[in-house]
DNA sequence: ACCTCGAATGCTATCGCTAACGCTCGATAG
DNA sequence: CTATCGAGCGTTAGCGATAGCATTCGAGGT
């Protein structure tokens, strides 16, 4: 006798084709809202299935279909805002599509990785995986899944963008946008606060401030462009070493909102008002942005619509059974969000 | 001509059994384990199993064993840090478990609930299901959950704690602890931001305040005691209400970090000094609390610990079989932490 | 030499659902 | 009036794995 583990009421499709009086193909056409069952049929159906309280085996399906209708998010990702707004977009979407999302993570970097993404796909028919930054960037991640033949898409990639779908942002470019702002402002003295660089939106962000200060014909200053990890730790220390004497920097562009924030608390304990002697800003707009006072002049990344973009694309991706492979790649802006954190410099 | 979606080499149990000349039964004994197999007959299996890149498809297995080995999170909590740090517990337990996690939310409250979890557990067989707060305190979702016969096991509840399986916390205590502190430092003036009515935790917290101020021999003053709703916004209408005037408490006491982040950005505004003219405490040790400058004192919750407590119960319950049913319930501690916020009042 | 017994393994019948194909029957065309 | 067609539904044969016996086989007892 098999215990029923999950399963109160063990109706299954014959129960409800019987009472139904058709037969249990019927029913799942019904089920699967198919064509080619006339209304009355139909109706039958559906009464029948709630009489019983019936509720479709799921493991049946999958092995029936070959699908398990499992989307994995591999992820390591520490910054819990980021990760926060992930989810939601693509909890939404996979509800939208009738796919679940499960989650993977493992603390360690790339060789690890591999590994740990072996031994999740052995043991989960994932459908598709979703790789955010910076696991999109880890070759032996990609390696292990193009072995395995597991479909995946990618977040803001760094690497091969065209080569697999993905969602990509317009960092470099918001980047620049960013230091133009500044400069406008008057700034002219701005340092700059790198990301970690595992993750392929340090480089681009780097890069657009570096593009916008040449652009207006300033030179940069070694000791004003300092290496952080994209944690409030690592931004303690840069904005320390940025800050202390008196040749400073009127406007700091840190990589991210955490370290924009270590930035804000450096400046306050060195009694630096924040804007009116520094001007500070961040990328991102995560919560760490607006919890801030005065809060945080930043990109906005809609990480959300990414996430569920990501969803989309790979979920449409499966349905066309993996074989008409133009890959899909959709970009979605960044937007520039002034808020209390900068001003002209002082004069 | 089927389609093996995510089955690049398409072995099954049985390529596995003919190759190593057994039958497919005794592949499945060493797959799981089971005892009863040569070790010499083991090894040539698991050769076998490597030669032809076997993998087992869970779908099948699940549909035998009447088991999903799939767990799933039910949350709207919008807090990020709490989030991220309940995954990360559950994903690790889950892993050496065997289990897979999926997370589901609705961004709603109770009655809509009761919908989405129907819906829920209609499309996906999970084994059990996990209650973070608020939802565990949702009426319509238990009730849901009871009526489909799926297990579920409870993070820090507020009603009938001991009616199911639940990880508790020893909220009340700790905050009457942090209360005590307060005074200890020699703050008769305090304020306090209750918590979102929603959540039982509220109340927790705010009893054990008002039980240390009793146990002084303090007054309440009810302006002093001002609503919130544990969001950062919440708490900056709460902090402008009790700090404004001259008339206001030396020290104020956040149910959560994120109301504590904007006490302290409102003394920021106010020109108030942090902790000199101000102590602020806060409640949860997220990342918000190491964030900001000063670093809070708060209450450290060892919400990871918590979240793999919860796999864990649900697991064994499991195991179990449902039947021998002694519900299950582990007190996780809370514990002090004193940080740069608070220090004794200004002379 | 025969029987008993338990460890190691195989056989068979599902688990609940769906793909693929087949049948029926009324409508339409010729 | 018969051939054709397709909508509507049923039949059969799996999907890949495991439960519950059945079977084999060698060791030890008598």
């Amino acid at each position: 006798m098999r215990t029923r583990a999950n399963k109160q009421s063990g109706a299954t499709i014959k129960d409800v084709a019987e009472r139904a009086g058709v037969s249990a193909m019927t029913v799942s056409r019904v089920l699967n809202g198919e064509s080619r069952v006339r209304d009355e049929t139909r109706e039958r159906v559906l009464e029948a299935m709630k009489e019983l309280d019936y509720r479709p085996n799921i493991s049946a399906r999958s092995l029936a279909k070959a699908r398990s209708f499992f989307l994995g998010l591999l992820y390591n990702n520490p910054n819990p805002g980021y990760v926060s707004e992930l989810l939601v977009g693509m909890m939404n979407r996979c509800r939208q599509a009738g796919y679940h999302l499960a989650i993977e993570d493992s603390g360690s970097t790339d060789s690890h990785w591999a590994n740990a993404v072996e031994m999740v796909l052995r043991t989960s028919n994932f459908d598709g995986v979703i790789l955010p930054p910076p696991v999109c960037d880890f070759p032996s991640v990609r390696n292990a899944l193009e072995e395995m033949g597991v479909p995946y898409v990618r977040i803001a990639p760094e690497q091969d963008r065209d080569a697999q779908p993905s969602v990509i942002t317009d960092d470099r470019e918001a980047a620049e946008r960013m230091t133009q702002y500044l400069l406008e402002l008057g700034h002219t003295r701005i340092g700059f606060i790198q990301g970690d660089t595992e993750h392929g939106s340090s480089r681009q962000r780097e890069a657009g401030f570096r593009a916008a200060l040449e652009k207006a014909g300033i030179a940069l200053r070694d000791e004003w462009i300092q290496p952080g990890r994209y944690t409030y730790r690592s931004g303690l220390v840069a904005a320390e070493n940025m800050l202390r004497g008196d040749d400073r920097p009127s406007a700091v562009f840190a990589s991210n909102d955490d370290m924009a924030a270590a930035v804000v608390a450096v400046a306050n304990k060195l009694g630096l008002d924040v804007p009116g002697q520094l001007s500070v800003t961040g990328f991102d707009d995560t919560q760490t942005a607006t919890t801030l006072w005065p809060q945080l002049t930043t990109v906005r990344q809609p990480i959300a619509e990414m996430s569920a973009a990501s969803v989309d694309i790979l979920t449409r991706a499966l349905e066309r059974g993996g074989e008409d492979s133009d890959v899909e790649i959709r970009l979605i802006p960044c937007e520039l969000i002034v808020r209390g954190s900068t001003a002209p410099p002082a004069a």
